[in-house]
DNA sequence: CATGAATGAGTATTCATTCAT
DNA sequence: TATGAATGAATACTCATTCAT
């Protein structure tokens, strides 16, 4: 009590990094309660039971539920990426770069399926939202990938073809297998079905002589 | 009075037809209801006003909203496979069929987006479901798709591949794009998406050598 | 079809017994079915399911819930005093049609429990009666019972007391009587109770030094 | 800030007395209003307009509409007893302990009628449960006034008689006496009801000659 | 800063009654 | 006369949010 005046850096030191460890420990239990119960039908209340913590506090760092709502889902997102990027990092090869992002995003979501059912109850919940969550981070890391492929192709390794269709359709190919995988209980191993997806991107399904002869068609 | 014809014994004689008709008027503007506004928002009164019938009504025909909203959902899953059975019966050539298909798969969506979004509500709304209405369709319906692409392995036209990968591939590719297209109102049409999603699956994007390089290595 | 006219006395007789007849069964299913289910939680329909007719029948024969549901409790109350007058019918000498008046009240509620549910639920369901069934048919029938008491005092076999005295106590000991029984499922014969009832309506429980020693201070 | 006094801890500090007070205003006026229209026609919304609380915080106190009533009704029949206790811990002979707790009981319901109107309203309502809130308080009372009676036959001032005789007509009489009362609008005071009660109970109706010439017989 | 008591808007469902046939 | 399809009024309870302490 005494000196509280001039103590500047001295005394009881505040710690500052209190606010954001709890902001983030408040997330990841509302990521899973959401999930696990979806987002009518989680409490506040219960949530603030299982952190220990008063309702009010909870409030004190997020305006709402559904800013908190949107938070945990904005939060899983940016874990996603980052993983996503970490596991591209580890490739030199561009085709190789691919293969470890489709990795990193089966294993990302299957390490952490809540995830995945907070992007259904957003949807749900949030019917006014113009862009879901999910789609806003995909927009924002789309163009990389991009390039990439472009680069691919100029090098003669992809098939000319529009980036855009094989980007929306290895994104579409993903985010339904993601979906598919939580909503069936899927038990592959990720590595696998990355290897599928993979097979069947890369090399299609056709024997040469059938692609040949629809070339021709087409 | 005698041989009154169908004599309806005593009382008020029923329209045998009319109950069916009204049933199926009631989960149509129940789909678009369900899908405009979320389950949860969806106000059984407001469906019967729009209806022009009484609340009461509604709960004659159906004894819960949730089972009226599962009913919604099951109709429009039978209308996907009505219209996919059709559009693939086109065709002779069984790749063909598949593109077919594949076509009025997302055409149905296309005209009928409603039932992409009860899809997510069902999911957000009913989490004790075991099997979502969606996957329990597909389940039914997926046996013919495994022989026909059997055949087409034994003839030659396919790689050699498991069945099962490329039908999971193609399902995950199919759901995904079709929640995607729905999230983001997507403007593609129906045939380019098809003929895009057919290209990747069919040829892959890799050129003939890059093909040839990663065979050896794989 | 013919002669309808004039067809008088002739031709299919019409069963002017059977209205009587489906009425009695009509109250006498209903009185079991509201005194098993309560009031509220007794539906017209299935009550109509019950006796295989329609629901529109039973409106033809009671304008409304509530009065069938009052039909139902008169007739019970009808019942329950040719009983009671059919029991005390049988002695001559005053006391002993006392006797047997209360071993009728008793028997009859014994054996038509469900007619001691309905005068709770009358008066549960109907604040606003003024008089419920029950005590309209106790105002009824009590003038003889004051006669008699009348007599017996005239005759020097009861004590000069008030008869209205000794008619409220009987009166609410065999109501409080027939309830309780009712109420807390009690098993004892009726012919037991009847006694005790007697016993102590009649001789007291006061020992006579007691009594006397009492009566000069009352 | 040392020495707060009754130092709460973080947060809002509660007044302890305060929510004692507040159920027992919420369950006084509830048994008014549930008497007053029944237990089906009290809104809880008005019960707490009425309160001048929200209805959250009624429900804050009693999980539901049900508990509520019980426990009003409970709340009742402690009463009751209270009353009963003190009105016969006044007198010292064991007879005139029993004109006193008649006294009170009678006297209670005179001024608390509202706690009758309870009883049938709880029986009306909740036919499942097992035991009346009535009975079970008097099953837990009785035990009391058997030992009270034993003394008074073994000392030679009652007949000698089973004591559950003599309860469960004075019970029976007083219960009867109570709902009679209540149902009929009877407006005598409760200090003739109780002497009425008493004299018959204590001397009979009958005269000494023909208490002997029954005696006889019987 | 933290707390939790208080609040009140919002909604599915039942069932008595009517009346066309 | 008998029926049962249609109707719509009526009501308990939850839980996000606020704010006094």
């Amino acid at each position: 009590m005494v000196r509280t005046g001039k103590a500047s850096r001295r005394g009881r030191p505040r710690d500052a990094e209190l606010p954001r460890r709890r902001r983030e420990e408040i997330l990841e239990r509302a990521a899973l309660r959401f999930a696990e119960h979806g987002y009518a039908a989680t409490d506040v209340q219960h949530l603030a039971d299982d952190l220990g913590i008063g309702k009010g506090t909870v409030y004190r760092y997020f305006p709402s539920k559904r800013a908190l709502f949107l938070a945990a889902t904005d939060r899983g997102m940016r874990l996603l990426h980052e993983r996503v990027e970490e596991g591209s990092a580890g490739a030199r090869d561009p085709l190789e770069q691919v293969r470890y992002a489709i990795r990193a995003y089966l294993s990302f979501f299957d390490s952490h399926p809540e995830y995945a059912e907070l992007l259904i109850q957003e949807r749900a919940a949030f019917r006014d939202r113009k862009v879901p969550t999910y789609f806003a981070h995909h927009e924002a890391r789309i163009g990389k990938w991009q390039r990439l492929m472009q680069g691919l192709i100029a090098a003669g390794r992809v098939r000319a073809m529009p980036v855009e269709r094989i980007l929306s359709v290895a994104s579409d190919l993903l985010y339904g297998t993601m979906l598919a995988n939580h909503f069936t209980g899927r038990r592959a191993s990720f590595e696998e079905q990355a290897e599928s997806l993979l097979d069947v991107m890369f090399h299609g399904i056709l024997v040469g002589r059938e692609r040949a002869r629809r070339g021709r068609r087409a």
